[in-house]
DNA sequence: CGATGATTTCAGTGTCGACCGAAAGGGATC
DNA sequence: GATCCCTTTCGGTCGACACTGAAATCATCG
């Protein structure tokens, strides 16, 4: 007997929210982003989250804080309606990836400032040139490759 | 009146493990990852780690441990040495930022997944193809990029 | 201007992990 | 094998952070 695709969403759900949790986000963030990439309809509002995550009001209100705060999330208000509802904002994933890959990049800055406190001594710079080598060779590439970035499609 | 190299060498080793404490290094992995780049000579013993960065014995340990065990330090054992010796492995860092691209395109499995459960619902796939579409292109191009990678300097 | 139904704030709890330092463990030399 | 010195292990402390649930706050509607 097989399990029903909403069980099947559910334990996807989970995985997303611990593959990000990995990353430094917290669960029931995680789950709010997965669920709603997938949810029907595309908009809910907090108290529902709240239900479908089993999570306190608390806490969905600070991680939908969070995630609105960094563009993932957007929050629309509605004349005559005291609940604001909260949609996925897929576009902003962009940003969110771009913001990663220029962390990485960033690291080149750390490594020339290192080089140049070494500059004189290249008996003693070896090691680090090996390292700013190659971040510098990412701060050019990394940059470049985002910018041929597909769009997305209709 | 200026400072010295020194000073502003342990300045910059600071930066540099604060950098990777946000990526979840554990700041005195961190402190030996930066000390071991530039200290001279290019070899250092727990003990010496342990006085030079100020830190208790078992921290050296235990991160020494971790950065042996992902590769970015190597342990060199003496005949004769009581103590073994620590150097950066500059070598490994390319593996290291590997590891980084790799966990970024790796999502792409979780969105493919995603998109398998809601197949046959083009409706509410919608949010998630957007996503997936981003990642897919960042699994094809990530390691293409990498593959293209400059050999590092003599 | 209450009353209602929602969200945000906040204090408190529990967990997790980094760090320390003392004790145990392991080699090397005598 | 005893000693010395270095490393690893381990119990304990501390601080950070996710999470909860109740109270405060806010907005809408009668």
């Amino acid at each position: 007997m097989s399990v029903g695709r909403e069980t099947r969403l559910s334990a996807w759900i989970e995985r997303f929210a611990a593959h990000f949790a990995e990353e430094g986000i917290p669960l029931i963030g995680g789950r709010i982003l997965g669920y709603l990439l997938v949810c029907q309809p595309v908009e809910r509002t907090a108290a529902e989250l709240s239900q479908e995550l089993e999570a306190s009001s608390g806490s969905i209100s600070t991680n939908l804080k969070y995630l609105v705060n960094v563009g993932l999330v957007s929050k629309r208000t509605r004349r005559g309606r005291q609940a604001a509802e909260y949609r996925i904002n897929e576009k902003a994933w962009t940003d969110f990836i771009q913001r990663k890959l220029n962390a990485i990049a960033s690291v080149q800055t750390l490594t020339d400032d290192g080089m140049r406190l070494l500059s004189g001594d290249p008996e003693r710079s070896m090691r680090l040139k090996t390292v700013d080598h190659l971040y510098g060779w990412l701060s050019e590439e990394l940059p470049a490759l985002w910018e041929r970035r597909p769009a997305s499609p209709k």
